[in-house]
RNA sequence: GCCCCCAUCGUCUAGUGGACUAGGAUACUGGCCUCUCACGCCAGAGACACGGGUUCGAAUCCCGUUGGGGGCGCCA
């Protein structure tokens, strides 16, 4: 069997969005699936509003999720020539001819259409002109009058539309610019694509497309057209909700491999499985299961997922994307290793984001901690104080090991007649200023002695301050 | 308006004619665990859009209706 080669063909108009990326992500799977190619082009022939900066950010956005390309990227305004003896060719066979209309008939006769209940198509009026290429002159294609047009898609089997759905549309603008139509065969052909897959907002391209094929006498490739994703109420993605740029989920504090994992599930689905690697999904992806109908994107499931990822990833990996969020904050060469992957394990099953990770890890990374307010009020009490200083004492010479501190802990409790909780609450905001906070053990644990003890005499001093 | 696609809990999905009292995940509710918050565990509520067929039998096949989505550019 031959090499499977598919593509991923952004236009940067705009950043790598979420349904951008499930369609990267499905066709890099696939091609991955079947250890064949993955090409990258940018389709940037809409010269207007095609952006240097979204190709970068398309770009840093595709790395970051890990979808390598093997070949690209290309760019189809580099392209031009080649776009040019292609039509040149059509043009020469009497596949394509050349048509003056100016563009405000053409508008005009397309409203009258649409009024009429019909579907606007060109009326042909240059058809037999014979006309040569020409300034204002675009090149239409000549288009079946009469039949059918039918592919066999991948997902959905037999798709057919009326000749009469296409008309004959342009395929070089009369600036000699190619449209995106004719660009995407030409490319298609000549980086040798095997299998599109692409959101089904294509197929009603595919027919147009699919003459242009038939007019150069080339097999067209394989089509799968995967379902769109749509934004949580049902309606298309929009800036307000999935159309941020990939870029700001990163940003956001979210693993890459977690979103490449909500994103396959998105339209896709393996039995009951909920959590894959990428290494699983390369394994068992096959665009065969991709389902049929739109999908809609949902927060809370995608932050679930992050979670489960951070929960159980390997620290060092966490450690390693944790690492932007920090230290623009703290100054993180302090610190050993040893002590940053301590500090993660504690706080890995109680955030979903690497920025609420970052924010739990406060107190390991800073000199002083602030106490939140009602919490000191409510647990620095003066009966508090002996307790607090016995702690001091003890732990000079304890064992910083879970077990000891636990029953260290609950003896003295037992002792000084307190329940456990209000010492721990005390010691805890001694220790991270706050309420909540990872295991009270494990925290002194990884603090260690000498912080553990300079906190609960800061906070001594503060009890003293605040209530004789 | 015309053409095309789609239809299982709120959401993502499993399901391909009998194993369905429709399974899992997420979100929600209650409980357990417990030094706080999480994690984890247990339980609860929650769906085959509707109407016709086909069949001994339909979530699964066919038709229609409704609903949703997409397209109809010298945008991509």
């Amino acid at each position: 069997m031959a090499e499977i080669v598919t593509r991923f063909p952004p236009s940067p108009t705009g950043h790598l969005h979420l349904g951008g990326a499930r369609t990267a992500l499905f066709n890099w799977l696939y091609a991955k699936h079947h250890k064949g190619k993955f090409v990258l082009r940018l389709e940037d022939t809409d010269r207007e509003r095609s952006k240097e900066e979204y190709v970068v950010s398309i770009l840093e956005a595709l790395k970051w999720l890990g979808l390598d390309w093997d070949e690209g990227p290309y760019f189809q305004s580099q392209r031009f020539e080649l776009y040019q003896q292609y039509a040149q060719r059509l043009f020469e066979e009497g596949k394509a001819y050349y048509c003056e209309c100016p563009k405000e008939v053409l508008e005009e006769k397309k409203k009258k259409m649409l009024e009429n209940g019909q579907k606007p198509r060109y009326d042909q009026t240059c058809r037999n002109k014979n006309l040569g290429p020409g300034e204002g002159r675009a090149l239409r294609i000549k288009a079946p009058e009469f039949g059918e047009i039918v592919f066999e898609d991948l997902l959905r089997g037999k798709i057919v539309f009326p000749a009469e759905e296409v008309d004959d549309f342009v395929i070089l603008r009369s600036d000699g610019t190619p449209t995106y139509q004719f660009a995407v065969v030409i490319d298609d052909i000549t980086m040798g694509i095997t299998h599109v897959i692409r959101g089904d907002d294509h197929i009603s391209n595919t027919p147009k497309q699919l003459v242009i094929y038939k007019a150069l006498g080339v097999e067209p490739p394989k089509f799968a057209h995967i379902p769109m994703v749509l934004g949580p109420d049902g309606a298309k993605l929009s800036k307000r909700h999935g159309a941020k740029s990939i870029l700001e989920y990163k940003e956001a504090g979210f693993l890459p491999n977690a979103l490449i994992n909500y994103l396959a599930r998105l339209g896709w689905g393996f039995g009951d499985q909920e959590y894959f690697s990428v290494k699983e999904l390369i394994e068992k992806f096959d665009i065969k299961d991709v389902n049929l109908s739109p999908a809609r994107f949902d927060p809370d499931k995608l932050l679930a997922v992050n979670a489960y990822w951070i929960k159980n990833s390997d620290n060092r990996f966490l450690l390693d994307h944790l690492k932007p969020f920090l230290s623009n904050k703290y100054n993180l060469d302090q610190f050993s290793e040893e002590y940053l992957l301590e500090a993660i394990e504690t706080v890995k099953t109680r955030g979903k984001t690497l920025v609420e990770l970052a924010e739990m890890m406060d107190f390991y990374l800073t000199e002083e901690v602030f106490y939140d307010v009602n919490g000191a009020n409510k647990f620095f009490t003066p009966q508090i104080v002996p307790v607090l200083e016995k702690v001091c004492e003890d732990l000079k010479t304890l064992t910083l090991e879970n077990k000891v501190l636990e029953d260290y802990f609950r003896n003295l409790a037992e002792t000084y007649g307190f329940k456990l909780k209000d010492i721990a609450q005390a010691i805890r905001i001694a220790l991270t200023g706050k309420t909540v906070s990872p295991g009270l053990f494990e925290i002194i644990r990884v603090l260690g002695r000498e912080k553990t003890i300079y906190r609960i005499k800061k906070a001594l001093a503060y009890i003293f301050e605040n209530s004789f």
